[in-house]
DNA sequence: GGCACTTCGTGCACGATTTCACAAAGCCGT
DNA sequence: ACGGCTTTGTGAAATCGTGCACGAAGTGCC
């Protein structure tokens, strides 16, 4: 998230940031953000603040974000088009070095300037390619065997998007993004936003003489909830 | 989590699970489970586990949705067309209720069984559909002018697609994913390995004789990868 | 060169979350 | 009906993360 507002402010010319500043910027405590960056190591000037552009190169060092790390996408259906076809992978060090699907009448298509290949070619395209990063975009049946090839063909990182809970061996790290869940986080606020306005309606209703229903008791909830 | 799990056993026939059973699967403590169950309610049975039926049913109550929540998706490049053609959504609960874009080329075209409006519609249908959910899949530029018209249209949660950080009046919910963002974990995650598996080859060519690299020091991290 | 001012780096305290541990509660076999 | 076994629900303890406060270190003006 820092390298993030980071380089957005490199890009507008921000040359110097403080950890107020930033702290401002990413939604969160100043103390926290000097904090963090004190683990990569001291890098600040007491007096002044942090030097962006240096910044910015000592966090993509740590995150290993120095060189490129070619993807391979397994699943060719309307969410693998979609990752294949967004230029922002790209652009952001993760060009997609492959795209694969087991179903025959997919292989061949292009889609994204990558043709898609058949999944049985997933162990010569990861070792060509020294591919350690696997995106599984396959229905939810097909997901633990998509992760399961991965595995096979040497990938150690997974970011998984179907909606099931992929196991795999010690040593490879899963991350999974799942889009129904991120809506029912924010359903759960709507519910509860409702909830809110059938009480606050009958305390309106009863003619009631209560406590005012402040920011205070959710306002740690409301900040988290910026910042996220 | 714990939905998404539990829908999964039930499907597969299971009608009961232990705290036990539910936290193995979902890779996290089993008095957690039950501690976080507890906060909906005394809903499992001493002896026994909790009756998996009945708790999604409680789970479902308490996330708000016994009902289904129609979003309206705003950008319809790549990613909106691939959200809007992306079954997975209403089937989940949240029905496409419109998309709109600003580019009048992209107005009129079909995406997903839903045609493309104009972005100055939006009041309009979010006011006839009753939507309080919308779903920001602009470029990053266009981002924040999108989640203005959402505010103004009076949409409470955000989805962001876009890698910026939105800034919205209290009382909206924002909630970002960023897939950059997670390759760029998956790449710290990778750089770690690199780095670890040079330090073991200088070990090894040093004819070290020291304490293994067990998986001790890292395996809460670990778990909680798996589980993520 | 010295002084006022700014901002970092970090020890400490507090609050939140997680885990432990155990009593209470229910099932099942006899 | 009762005792043994299992598993929940929850106080108490331990751990973890965050924010405060302040010394250290730098800048810039006079």
């Amino acid at each position: 998230m820092y390298l993030q507002i980071l380089v957005e402010q490199a890009d507008s010319g921000v040359e110097s940031i403080s950890s107020e500043g930033l702290a401002e910027l990413a939604g969160v405590n100043a103390a926290k953000v000097r904090k963090d960056l004190s683990y990569l190591g001291s890098y600040g000037t007491r007096g002044v603040g942090y030097e962006v552009d240096y910044l910015v190169y000592q966090i993509r060092r740590e995150l290993g974000l120095d060189h490129d790390w070619p993807v391979v996408i397994v699943g060719a259906g309307n969410l693998g088009q979609a990752l294949a076809g967004y230029g922002g992978f790209g652009e952001r060090g993760f060009p997609v070095g492959g795209i694969v699907d087991i179903d025959d009448a997919k292989v061949d298509t292009v889609v994204g300037g990558a043709r898609v290949r058949h999944i049985d070619e997933l162990p010569a395209i990861v070792g060509a390619k020294n591919i350690s990063i696997g995106v599984v975009a396959t229905p939810p049946g097909a997901a633990q065997d998509a992760a399961d090839r991965l595995v096979r063909a040497g990938v150690s990182s997974i970011l998984n998007f179907a909606p099931v809970v992929l196991s795999v061996p010690a040593g490879v790290t899963v991350r999974k993004v799942d889009l129904a869940v991120e809506l029912q986080i924010l359903s759960y606020h709507e519910q509860r936003r409702s909830e809110q306005r059938r009480t606050n309606q009958l305390r309106a209703a009863s003619g009631g003489n209560m406590a005012p229903v402040g920011p205070s008791p959710r306002s740690a909830e409301a900040r988290r909830d910026a910042s996220a």
